[in-house]
DNA sequence: CGCTATGTTGATCCATATCAATAAGTGTGG
DNA sequence: CCACACTTATTGATATGGATCAACATAGCG
Protein backbone atom coordinates (compact mmCIF):
# COMPACT_ATOMS: atom_id res chain seq x y z
CA UNK A 1 0.00 0.00 0.00
CA UNK A 2 3.18 1.99 -1.03
CA UNK A 3 1.70 5.83 -0.69
CA UNK A 4 3.72 8.13 -3.63
CA UNK A 5 2.71 11.46 -4.93
CA UNK A 6 1.39 11.64 -8.44
CA UNK A 7 3.48 10.54 -10.93
CA UNK A 8 3.04 12.29 -14.61
CA UNK A 9 3.12 9.07 -15.96
CA UNK A 10 -0.63 8.42 -15.43
CA UNK A 11 -1.29 11.83 -16.43
CA UNK A 12 -2.26 10.94 -20.02
CA UNK A 13 -4.69 8.51 -18.90
CA UNK A 14 -6.55 10.90 -16.26
CA UNK A 15 -6.52 13.60 -18.83
CA UNK A 16 -8.39 11.24 -21.24
CA UNK A 17 -11.71 10.82 -19.02
CA UNK A 18 -14.23 13.40 -19.99
CA UNK A 19 -14.16 14.62 -16.85
CA UNK A 20 -10.77 16.04 -17.50
CA UNK A 21 -10.36 16.52 -21.04
CA UNK A 22 -11.49 19.74 -21.38
CA UNK A 23 -10.11 21.43 -18.27
CA UNK A 24 -7.34 24.11 -18.56
CA UNK A 25 -3.72 22.96 -18.48
CA UNK A 26 -3.17 25.05 -15.63
CA UNK A 27 -6.23 24.05 -13.53
CA UNK A 28 -4.84 20.15 -14.55
CA UNK A 29 -1.96 20.58 -13.03
CA UNK A 30 -2.76 22.11 -9.95
CA UNK A 31 -5.38 19.25 -9.51
CA UNK A 32 -2.52 17.03 -10.14
CA UNK A 33 0.18 18.19 -8.08
CA UNK A 34 -2.09 17.77 -5.08
CA UNK A 35 -2.72 14.01 -5.79
CA UNK A 36 -1.28 11.23 -5.51
CA UNK A 37 -1.64 7.71 -6.30
CA UNK A 38 -2.09 4.24 -3.84
CA UNK A 39 -1.33 0.46 -4.49
CA UNK A 40 -3.68 -1.26 -3.15
CA UNK A 41 -3.72 -4.93 -2.37
CA UNK A 42 -7.40 -7.10 -3.16
CA UNK A 43 -10.17 -6.47 -0.48
CA UNK A 44 -8.73 -3.36 1.16
CA UNK A 45 -11.69 -0.81 2.30
CA UNK A 46 -10.98 2.42 0.41
CA UNK A 47 -13.85 4.25 1.89
CA UNK A 48 -16.44 3.59 4.57
CA UNK A 49 -20.04 4.91 4.05
CA UNK A 50 -21.00 7.89 6.28
CA UNK A 51 -17.33 9.17 6.58
CA UNK A 52 -16.75 12.75 4.99
CA UNK A 53 -15.15 13.00 1.50
CA UNK A 54 -11.88 13.84 1.39
CA UNK A 55 -10.86 13.15 -2.04
CA UNK A 56 -12.23 11.92 -5.27
CA UNK A 57 -11.12 8.80 -6.64
CA UNK A 58 -10.21 7.43 -9.77
CA UNK A 59 -9.74 4.04 -10.80
CA UNK A 60 -6.61 3.70 -12.76
CA UNK A 61 -6.26 -0.11 -12.99
CA UNK A 62 -7.91 -3.28 -10.85
CA UNK A 63 -11.53 -2.79 -10.20
CA UNK A 64 -13.45 -1.64 -7.18
CA UNK A 65 -16.79 -2.81 -5.42
CA UNK A 66 -19.02 0.10 -4.38
CA UNK A 67 -21.91 -1.58 -1.66
CA UNK A 68 -24.00 -0.14 0.86
CA UNK A 69 -24.99 -2.02 4.30
CA UNK A 70 -27.61 -1.86 6.73
CA UNK A 71 -28.82 -3.97 10.18
CA UNK A 72 -26.10 -6.26 9.25
CA UNK A 73 -26.97 -6.55 5.68
CA UNK A 74 -24.73 -5.45 2.59
CA UNK A 75 -25.50 -5.18 -1.28
CA UNK A 76 -23.41 -4.08 -4.10
CA UNK A 77 -24.71 -0.65 -5.55
CA UNK A 78 -21.59 -0.85 -8.42
CA UNK A 79 -18.86 -1.24 -10.03
CA UNK A 80 -15.97 1.02 -10.74
CA UNK A 81 -13.34 -0.24 -13.80
CA UNK A 82 -10.40 1.74 -15.02
CA UNK A 83 -10.31 4.57 -16.08
CA UNK A 84 -13.15 6.30 -14.36
CA UNK A 85 -13.79 8.06 -10.72
CA UNK A 86 -16.09 7.51 -8.34
CA UNK A 87 -18.18 9.37 -5.30
CA UNK A 88 -18.26 12.52 -7.57
CA UNK A 89 -21.60 13.15 -5.84
CA UNK A 90 -20.43 13.52 -2.34
CA UNK A 91 -17.29 15.03 -3.01
CA UNK A 92 -19.05 17.78 -4.91
CA UNK A 93 -21.58 18.43 -2.67
CA UNK A 94 -18.99 18.19 0.64
CA UNK A 95 -21.49 15.43 2.23
CA UNK A 96 -20.67 11.84 3.56
CA UNK A 97 -20.27 9.01 1.46
CA UNK A 98 -23.67 7.13 0.86
CA UNK A 99 -21.41 3.70 0.07
CA UNK A 100 -18.54 1.96 0.31
CA UNK A 101 -15.77 0.94 -1.74
CA UNK A 102 -13.34 -1.73 -1.96
CA UNK A 103 -10.72 -2.75 -4.14
CA UNK A 104 -11.73 -6.05 -5.60
CA UNK A 105 -8.81 -7.08 -7.09
CA UNK A 106 -4.81 -5.34 -6.95
CA UNK A 107 -5.57 -1.64 -7.77
CA UNK A 108 -4.48 1.57 -8.46
CA UNK A 109 -6.01 4.29 -7.37
CA UNK A 110 -5.85 7.95 -7.60
CA UNK A 111 -6.75 10.25 -4.84
CA UNK A 112 -7.37 13.76 -5.45
CA UNK A 113 -8.33 16.28 -2.97
CA UNK A 114 -11.79 16.92 -3.16
CA UNK A 115 -11.35 20.79 -1.73
CA UNK A 116 -9.20 20.74 -4.71
CA UNK A 117 -11.84 19.69 -7.16
CA UNK A 118 -14.42 22.34 -5.51
CA UNK A 119 -11.72 25.23 -6.25
CA UNK A 120 -10.93 23.97 -10.16
CA UNK A 121 -15.16 23.55 -10.32
CA UNK A 122 -15.36 26.94 -9.25
CA UNK A 123 -12.38 27.96 -11.52
CA UNK A 124 -12.52 26.25 -14.35
CA UNK A 125 -15.82 26.46 -16.72
CA UNK A 126 -14.61 23.64 -18.52
CA UNK A 127 -14.54 21.48 -16.11
CA UNK A 128 -17.80 22.58 -14.29
CA UNK A 129 -19.52 21.48 -17.51
CA UNK A 130 -17.60 17.87 -17.29
CA UNK A 131 -18.95 18.05 -13.79
CA UNK A 132 -22.35 18.27 -14.78
CA UNK A 133 -22.47 16.35 -17.58
CA UNK A 134 -20.83 13.20 -15.69
CA UNK A 135 -23.44 13.55 -12.69
CA UNK A 136 -26.24 14.29 -15.12
CA UNK A 137 -24.66 10.48 -16.40
CA UNK A 138 -24.30 9.04 -12.87
CA UNK A 139 -28.18 10.15 -12.34
CA UNK A 140 -29.62 8.47 -15.24
CA UNK A 141 -27.42 5.37 -14.62
CA UNK A 142 -29.38 4.99 -10.85
CA UNK A 143 -32.36 5.74 -12.01
CA UNK A 144 -31.77 2.87 -14.65
CA UNK A 145 -31.30 1.01 -12.31
CA UNK A 146 -33.94 1.47 -9.69
CA UNK A 147 -36.01 0.58 -13.11
CA UNK A 148 -34.37 -2.75 -13.25
CA UNK A 149 -35.50 -3.84 -9.61
CA UNK A 150 -38.72 -2.48 -9.38
CA UNK A 151 -39.87 -3.22 -12.78
CA UNK A 152 -38.61 -6.75 -13.50
CA UNK A 153 -37.99 -10.24 -11.68
CA UNK A 154 -34.80 -11.48 -11.21
CA UNK A 155 -34.40 -14.11 -13.73
CA UNK A 156 -35.45 -10.94 -16.28
CA UNK A 157 -32.69 -9.01 -14.78
CA UNK A 158 -30.20 -11.76 -15.12
CA UNK A 159 -31.36 -11.93 -18.99
CA UNK A 160 -30.93 -9.05 -19.61
CA UNK A 161 -27.74 -8.64 -17.66
CA UNK A 162 -26.06 -11.07 -19.83
CA UNK A 163 -27.41 -9.50 -23.24
CA UNK A 164 -25.81 -6.31 -22.38
CA UNK A 165 -22.52 -8.16 -20.82
CA UNK A 166 -22.82 -10.23 -24.72
CA UNK A 167 -22.81 -6.77 -26.16
CA UNK A 168 -19.69 -5.31 -24.71
CA UNK A 169 -17.89 -8.84 -26.18
CA UNK A 170 -15.87 -9.70 -29.67
CA UNK A 171 -18.32 -12.62 -29.96
CA UNK A 172 -21.29 -12.93 -30.38
CA UNK A 173 -22.50 -16.42 -28.81
CA UNK A 174 -20.34 -16.42 -25.71
CA UNK A 175 -18.10 -14.55 -23.53
CA UNK A 176 -16.89 -14.79 -19.78
CA UNK A 177 -18.44 -13.43 -16.95
CA UNK A 178 -17.00 -10.17 -15.35
CA UNK A 179 -17.04 -11.02 -11.54
CA UNK A 180 -17.13 -13.55 -9.55
CA UNK A 181 -21.19 -14.66 -9.37
CA UNK A 182 -21.42 -14.33 -5.67
CA UNK A 183 -21.08 -10.38 -6.41
CA UNK A 184 -23.16 -10.63 -9.60
CA UNK A 185 -26.30 -12.05 -7.32
CA UNK A 186 -25.60 -9.01 -4.96
CA UNK A 187 -25.70 -6.86 -8.10
CA UNK A 188 -29.00 -8.17 -9.37
CA UNK A 189 -30.45 -8.19 -6.13
CA UNK A 190 -30.40 -11.84 -5.24
CA UNK A 191 -29.01 -14.49 -3.21
CA UNK A 192 -26.34 -17.01 -4.71
CA UNK A 193 -28.17 -19.66 -4.68
CA UNK A 194 -31.35 -17.96 -6.67
CA UNK A 195 -28.32 -16.93 -9.24
CA UNK A 196 -27.19 -20.29 -9.74
CA UNK A 197 -31.15 -21.31 -10.38
CA UNK A 198 -31.71 -18.72 -12.43
CA UNK A 199 -28.82 -19.59 -14.67
CA UNK A 200 -30.58 -23.18 -14.93
CA UNK A 201 -34.27 -21.61 -15.60
CA UNK A 202 -31.92 -19.61 -18.67
CA UNK A 203 -31.53 -23.14 -20.09
CA UNK A 204 -34.82 -23.12 -22.33
CA UNK A 205 -33.39 -20.00 -23.95
CA UNK A 206 -30.83 -21.40 -25.42
CA UNK A 207 -27.96 -20.23 -22.11
CA UNK A 208 -25.41 -22.58 -21.23
CA UNK A 209 -22.21 -21.63 -18.10
CA UNK A 210 -19.67 -23.16 -17.28
CA UNK A 211 -17.41 -22.20 -14.30
CA UNK A 212 -17.76 -18.10 -15.62
CA UNK A 213 -17.87 -18.74 -19.38
CA UNK A 214 -21.30 -18.03 -20.64
CA UNK A 215 -22.54 -19.18 -24.46
CA UNK A 216 -26.07 -18.09 -25.88
CA UNK A 217 -27.18 -20.27 -28.36
CA UNK A 218 -29.96 -18.29 -29.63
CA UNK A 219 -29.83 -14.47 -29.27
CA UNK A 220 -33.32 -14.26 -30.62
CA UNK A 221 -34.75 -16.54 -27.92
CA UNK A 222 -32.78 -14.58 -24.79
CA UNK A 223 -34.27 -11.44 -26.10
CA UNK A 224 -37.96 -12.32 -26.27
CA UNK A 225 -37.98 -13.66 -22.74
CA UNK A 226 -35.69 -10.52 -21.57
CA UNK A 227 -37.31 -7.91 -23.55
CA UNK A 228 -34.20 -5.18 -23.44
CA UNK A 229 -35.24 -1.81 -23.48
CA UNK A 230 -32.61 1.12 -23.58
CA UNK A 231 -33.96 3.10 -21.15
CA UNK A 232 -33.19 0.50 -18.92
CA UNK A 233 -30.36 -1.20 -20.42
CA UNK A 234 -28.20 0.85 -22.51
CA UNK A 235 -25.85 2.62 -20.29
CA UNK A 236 -25.32 5.41 -23.18
CA UNK A 237 -28.85 6.79 -23.49
CA UNK B 1 -55.19 23.18 -20.34
CA UNK B 2 -54.89 26.93 -21.03
CA UNK B 3 -51.30 28.19 -22.36
CA UNK B 4 -50.51 31.32 -21.80
CA UNK B 5 -47.38 32.79 -21.21
CA UNK B 6 -45.08 33.40 -18.27
CA UNK B 7 -46.97 35.99 -16.05
CA UNK B 8 -43.90 37.48 -14.13
CA UNK B 9 -46.31 36.82 -11.28
CA UNK B 10 -44.65 33.69 -10.73
CA UNK B 11 -41.11 35.09 -10.98
CA UNK B 12 -40.44 35.33 -7.02
CA UNK B 13 -41.37 32.00 -6.43
CA UNK B 14 -38.98 30.30 -9.35
CA UNK B 15 -36.43 32.46 -8.30
CA UNK B 16 -36.55 31.52 -4.81
CA UNK B 17 -35.24 28.05 -5.97
CA UNK B 18 -31.84 26.83 -5.07
CA UNK B 19 -31.67 26.53 -8.87
CA UNK B 20 -32.27 30.18 -9.89
CA UNK B 21 -31.35 32.04 -6.49
CA UNK B 22 -28.25 32.90 -7.35
CA UNK B 23 -28.16 33.55 -11.36
CA UNK B 24 -27.59 36.72 -13.01
CA UNK B 25 -30.65 39.01 -12.92
CA UNK B 26 -30.16 39.45 -16.63
CA UNK B 27 -30.39 35.56 -17.63
CA UNK B 28 -33.18 34.80 -15.19
CA UNK B 29 -35.00 37.45 -17.16
CA UNK B 30 -34.05 35.52 -20.61
CA UNK B 31 -35.07 31.86 -19.38
CA UNK B 32 -37.85 33.89 -17.80
CA UNK B 33 -39.17 35.40 -21.11
CA UNK B 34 -38.87 32.08 -23.29
CA UNK B 35 -40.76 30.00 -20.44
CA UNK B 36 -44.50 29.68 -20.43
CA UNK B 37 -46.68 28.34 -17.62
CA UNK B 38 -49.49 25.79 -18.14
CA UNK B 39 -52.31 24.94 -16.10
CA UNK B 40 -52.98 20.96 -15.90
CA UNK B 41 -56.42 18.88 -14.70
CA UNK B 42 -55.48 15.85 -12.61
CA UNK B 43 -54.06 12.87 -14.36
CA UNK B 44 -52.76 14.60 -17.25
CA UNK B 45 -49.73 12.98 -18.26
CA UNK B 46 -46.88 15.72 -19.09
CA UNK B 47 -44.40 13.59 -20.59
CA UNK B 48 -43.75 10.24 -21.67
CA UNK B 49 -40.85 8.47 -21.22
CA UNK B 50 -38.57 7.57 -24.27
CA UNK B 51 -39.48 11.22 -25.52
CA UNK B 52 -36.62 14.01 -25.74
CA UNK B 53 -36.46 16.21 -23.74
CA UNK B 54 -37.47 19.54 -24.76
CA UNK B 55 -38.60 21.66 -21.39
CA UNK B 56 -37.03 21.44 -17.89
CA UNK B 57 -40.41 21.50 -15.93
CA UNK B 58 -41.03 23.42 -12.92
CA UNK B 59 -44.01 22.49 -10.56
CA UNK B 60 -45.53 25.44 -9.00
CA UNK B 61 -48.89 24.04 -7.35
CA UNK B 62 -50.39 20.70 -7.34
CA UNK B 63 -48.10 17.55 -7.55
CA UNK B 64 -46.34 15.50 -10.00
CA UNK B 65 -46.13 11.50 -10.11
CA UNK B 66 -42.46 10.05 -11.98
CA UNK B 67 -43.27 6.74 -12.83
CA UNK B 68 -41.92 4.19 -15.48
CA UNK B 69 -43.36 1.61 -17.69
CA UNK B 70 -42.16 -1.55 -18.44
CA UNK B 71 -43.27 -4.57 -20.48
CA UNK B 72 -46.61 -4.00 -18.71
CA UNK B 73 -45.70 -2.96 -15.64
CA UNK B 74 -45.71 0.35 -13.94
CA UNK B 75 -44.00 1.78 -10.86
CA UNK B 76 -43.82 5.25 -9.56
CA UNK B 77 -40.48 6.58 -8.81
CA UNK B 78 -40.64 9.78 -6.87
CA UNK B 79 -43.13 12.48 -6.62
CA UNK B 80 -42.97 16.15 -7.24
CA UNK B 81 -43.70 18.94 -4.88
CA UNK B 82 -44.27 22.59 -5.37
CA UNK B 83 -41.70 24.20 -5.42
CA UNK B 84 -39.20 22.18 -7.28
CA UNK B 85 -38.21 21.12 -10.82
CA UNK B 86 -37.93 17.78 -12.74
CA UNK B 87 -36.18 15.73 -15.77
CA UNK B 88 -33.09 18.49 -15.03
CA UNK B 89 -30.71 15.86 -15.81
CA UNK B 90 -32.48 14.55 -19.20
CA UNK B 91 -32.44 18.40 -19.83
CA UNK B 92 -29.12 18.92 -19.42
CA UNK B 93 -27.98 15.46 -21.65
CA UNK B 94 -30.23 16.39 -24.23
CA UNK B 95 -31.40 12.81 -24.11
CA UNK B 96 -34.79 11.43 -23.78
CA UNK B 97 -36.67 11.08 -20.52
CA UNK B 98 -35.94 8.03 -18.90
CA UNK B 99 -39.62 8.33 -16.62
CA UNK B 100 -42.95 9.77 -17.57
CA UNK B 101 -44.61 12.20 -15.51
CA UNK B 102 -48.68 12.97 -15.02
CA UNK B 103 -49.93 15.49 -12.68
CA UNK B 104 -51.89 13.87 -9.40
CA UNK B 105 -53.93 16.70 -8.56
CA UNK B 106 -54.74 19.95 -10.81
CA UNK B 107 -51.22 21.95 -11.32
CA UNK B 108 -49.35 24.66 -12.35
CA UNK B 109 -46.19 23.97 -14.50
CA UNK B 110 -43.74 25.80 -16.07
CA UNK B 111 -41.87 25.18 -18.73
CA UNK B 112 -38.27 26.24 -19.47
CA UNK B 113 -36.87 24.94 -23.17
CA UNK B 114 -34.05 23.06 -22.75
CA UNK B 115 -32.01 24.89 -25.26
CA UNK B 116 -32.44 28.28 -22.90
CA UNK B 117 -31.21 26.10 -20.19
CA UNK B 118 -28.79 24.83 -21.82
CA UNK B 119 -27.38 28.13 -22.92
CA UNK B 120 -27.81 29.62 -19.87
CA UNK B 121 -26.02 26.85 -17.90
CA UNK B 122 -23.17 27.97 -20.11
CA UNK B 123 -23.04 31.49 -20.13
CA UNK B 124 -23.85 31.81 -15.99
CA UNK B 125 -21.23 30.04 -13.73
CA UNK B 126 -23.66 30.64 -10.79
CA UNK B 127 -26.02 28.98 -12.92
CA UNK B 128 -23.85 26.13 -13.67
CA UNK B 129 -23.07 25.78 -10.26
CA UNK B 130 -26.60 25.64 -9.16
CA UNK B 131 -27.37 22.56 -11.18
CA UNK B 132 -24.15 20.72 -10.53
CA UNK B 133 -25.59 20.85 -6.73
CA UNK B 134 -29.17 19.87 -7.67
CA UNK B 135 -27.97 17.04 -9.88
CA UNK B 136 -25.58 15.94 -7.16
CA UNK B 137 -28.66 15.94 -4.64
CA UNK B 138 -30.37 14.57 -6.94
CA UNK B 139 -28.56 11.53 -7.37
CA UNK B 140 -27.76 11.06 -3.78
CA UNK B 141 -31.59 10.93 -3.43
CA UNK B 142 -31.73 7.73 -5.96
CA UNK B 143 -28.68 6.43 -4.17
CA UNK B 144 -30.76 6.44 -0.79
CA UNK B 145 -33.62 4.86 -2.64
CA UNK B 146 -31.98 1.92 -4.03
CA UNK B 147 -30.51 1.10 -1.04
CA UNK B 148 -33.41 1.31 0.64
CA UNK B 149 -34.96 -1.03 -2.02
CA UNK B 150 -31.94 -3.64 -2.04
CA UNK B 151 -31.39 -3.97 2.01
CA UNK B 152 -35.08 -3.68 3.64
CA UNK B 153 -38.19 -5.68 3.10
CA UNK B 154 -41.47 -3.75 2.56
CA UNK B 155 -42.05 -3.52 6.07
CA UNK B 156 -38.91 -1.89 6.83
CA UNK B 157 -39.53 0.59 4.46
CA UNK B 158 -43.27 1.35 5.14
CA UNK B 159 -41.81 2.13 8.75
CA UNK B 160 -39.22 4.49 7.92
CA UNK B 161 -41.13 6.04 5.27
CA UNK B 162 -43.97 6.98 8.55
CA UNK B 163 -41.09 7.66 10.26
CA UNK B 164 -39.82 10.02 7.79
CA UNK B 165 -43.44 11.45 7.32
CA UNK B 166 -43.74 11.93 10.98
CA UNK B 167 -40.49 14.15 11.00
CA UNK B 168 -42.43 17.09 8.78
CA UNK B 169 -45.35 16.96 10.69
CA UNK B 170 -46.20 19.22 13.39
CA UNK B 171 -47.37 16.73 15.67
CA UNK B 172 -44.92 13.96 17.39
CA UNK B 173 -47.73 11.31 17.17
CA UNK B 174 -50.25 11.68 14.45
CA UNK B 175 -50.39 13.16 10.79
CA UNK B 176 -52.37 12.94 7.70
CA UNK B 177 -50.37 10.32 4.40
CA UNK B 178 -49.56 12.91 1.67
CA UNK B 179 -50.90 10.28 -0.62
CA UNK B 180 -53.31 7.38 -1.85
CA UNK B 181 -52.62 4.08 -1.03
CA UNK B 182 -52.49 2.67 -4.37
CA UNK B 183 -49.57 5.44 -5.01
CA UNK B 184 -47.60 4.39 -2.03
CA UNK B 185 -47.46 1.10 -2.61
CA UNK B 186 -45.71 1.28 -5.70
CA UNK B 187 -43.51 4.31 -4.22
CA UNK B 188 -42.40 2.15 -1.46
CA UNK B 189 -42.29 -1.14 -4.16
CA UNK B 190 -45.15 -3.17 -3.25
CA UNK B 191 -48.95 -4.10 -4.13
CA UNK B 192 -52.03 -2.14 -2.61
CA UNK B 193 -52.98 -5.52 -0.69
CA UNK B 194 -49.51 -6.01 0.89
CA UNK B 195 -49.69 -2.30 1.70
CA UNK B 196 -52.70 -2.96 3.51
CA UNK B 197 -51.18 -6.06 5.56
CA UNK B 198 -48.10 -4.12 6.10
CA UNK B 199 -49.99 -1.35 8.01
CA UNK B 200 -51.75 -3.88 10.33
CA UNK B 201 -48.23 -5.57 11.04
CA UNK B 202 -46.71 -2.56 12.42
CA UNK B 203 -49.51 -2.28 15.26
CA UNK B 204 -47.41 -4.23 17.25
CA UNK B 205 -45.21 -1.10 17.36
CA UNK B 206 -48.17 1.29 18.29
CA UNK B 207 -48.75 2.18 14.60
CA UNK B 208 -52.76 2.85 13.93
CA UNK B 209 -54.56 3.82 10.77
CA UNK B 210 -57.65 5.31 9.90
CA UNK B 211 -58.35 6.29 6.70
CA UNK B 212 -55.00 8.26 5.92
CA UNK B 213 -54.64 9.24 9.02
CA UNK B 214 -51.94 7.80 11.25
CA UNK B 215 -51.07 7.40 15.10
CA UNK B 216 -48.06 6.55 16.41
CA UNK B 217 -48.16 5.33 19.97
CA UNK B 218 -44.78 4.87 20.62
CA UNK B 219 -42.09 6.31 18.94
CA UNK B 220 -39.15 4.97 20.26
CA UNK B 221 -40.81 1.41 19.63
CA UNK B 222 -41.55 2.14 16.18
CA UNK B 223 -37.69 3.19 15.93
CA UNK B 224 -36.72 -0.21 17.15
CA UNK B 225 -38.19 -1.73 14.55
CA UNK B 226 -37.82 0.54 11.53
CA UNK B 227 -33.94 0.79 12.12
CA UNK B 228 -33.64 4.39 10.35
CA UNK B 229 -30.29 5.58 9.22
CA UNK B 230 -29.84 9.05 8.05
CA UNK B 231 -27.72 7.63 4.88
CA UNK B 232 -30.33 6.16 3.69
CA UNK B 233 -33.32 8.18 5.60
CA UNK B 234 -32.75 11.75 5.93
CA UNK B 235 -32.87 13.46 2.87
CA UNK B 236 -30.50 16.39 3.52
CA UNK B 237 -27.60 14.66 3.98
C1' DC C 1 -78.11 8.22 -6.30
C1' DG C 2 -75.55 5.14 -8.64
C1' DC C 3 -71.09 4.52 -10.93
C1' DT C 4 -66.37 3.80 -10.72
C1' DA C 5 -62.05 3.62 -8.50
C1' DT C 6 -59.93 2.65 -4.17
C1' DG C 7 -59.23 -0.04 -0.15
C1' DT C 8 -59.70 -4.28 2.63
C1' DT C 9 -59.74 -9.13 3.56
C1' DG C 10 -59.24 -13.99 2.66
C1' DA C 11 -57.39 -17.94 0.01
C1' DT C 12 -53.89 -19.43 -2.67
C1' DC C 13 -49.71 -19.43 -5.46
C1' DC C 14 -45.17 -18.25 -6.65
C1' DA C 15 -40.68 -16.17 -6.33
C1' DT C 16 -37.05 -15.82 -3.55
C1' DA C 17 -34.67 -16.42 0.91
C1' DT C 18 -32.93 -19.45 4.25
C1' DC C 19 -30.80 -23.51 5.98
C1' DA C 20 -27.99 -27.45 5.32
C1' DA C 21 -24.89 -30.54 3.02
C1' DT C 22 -21.57 -31.24 -0.39
C1' DA C 23 -18.40 -30.20 -3.99
C1' DA C 24 -15.08 -27.47 -6.13
C1' DG C 25 -11.80 -24.03 -6.33
C1' DT C 26 -8.09 -21.02 -4.43
C1' DG C 27 -4.53 -19.55 -1.70
C1' DT C 28 -1.14 -20.50 2.23
C1' DG C 29 2.35 -22.45 4.78
C1' DG C 30 5.00 -26.41 5.81
C1' DC D 1 4.58 -29.46 -4.26
C1' DC D 2 1.19 -31.07 -1.50
C1' DA D 3 -2.04 -30.84 2.43
C1' DC D 4 -4.97 -28.03 4.74
C1' DA D 5 -8.02 -24.32 5.43
C1' DC D 6 -11.18 -21.29 3.67
C1' DT D 7 -14.10 -19.31 0.47
C1' DT D 8 -17.21 -19.95 -3.34
C1' DA D 9 -20.59 -22.60 -6.01
C1' DT D 10 -24.10 -25.94 -6.38
C1' DT D 11 -28.05 -28.64 -5.00
C1' DG D 12 -31.92 -30.08 -2.20
C1' DA D 13 -35.41 -29.22 1.35
C1' DT D 14 -38.08 -25.96 3.44
C1' DA D 15 -39.85 -21.48 4.96
C1' DT D 16 -41.66 -17.05 4.02
C1' DG D 17 -42.39 -12.59 1.97
C1' DG D 18 -44.99 -10.88 -1.25
C1' DA D 19 -47.99 -11.35 -5.49
C1' DT D 20 -52.15 -12.74 -7.48
C1' DC D 21 -56.97 -13.68 -7.69
C1' DA D 22 -61.47 -12.99 -6.03
C1' DA D 23 -65.05 -11.05 -3.24
C1' DC D 24 -66.70 -7.39 -0.92
C1' DA D 25 -66.78 -2.78 1.31
C1' DT D 26 -66.19 1.99 0.89
C1' DA D 27 -65.58 6.44 -0.68
C1' DG D 28 -65.39 10.04 -3.94
C1' DC D 29 -67.70 12.06 -7.85
C1' DG D 30 -70.73 13.25 -11.77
Amino acid sequence: MARLGMPESVYPEIRELHLFSEVADDQFMTLMRGAYVQNFPPRIELITEGDSSDFLHIVLSGSVDLFSTWNGRETSMATVWPVSTFILAATIKDAPYLMSARTLEKSRIALVPSQDVRIAFDADQCFARAIVSELAQSYRSVIKAQKNLKLRSSLERLANYLLQQQKHSDDVTEFDLRFEKRRLASVLGMTPENLSRAFKALRPYGVSIEGNHIEISDLEDLKRFAKPDPLIDDPET
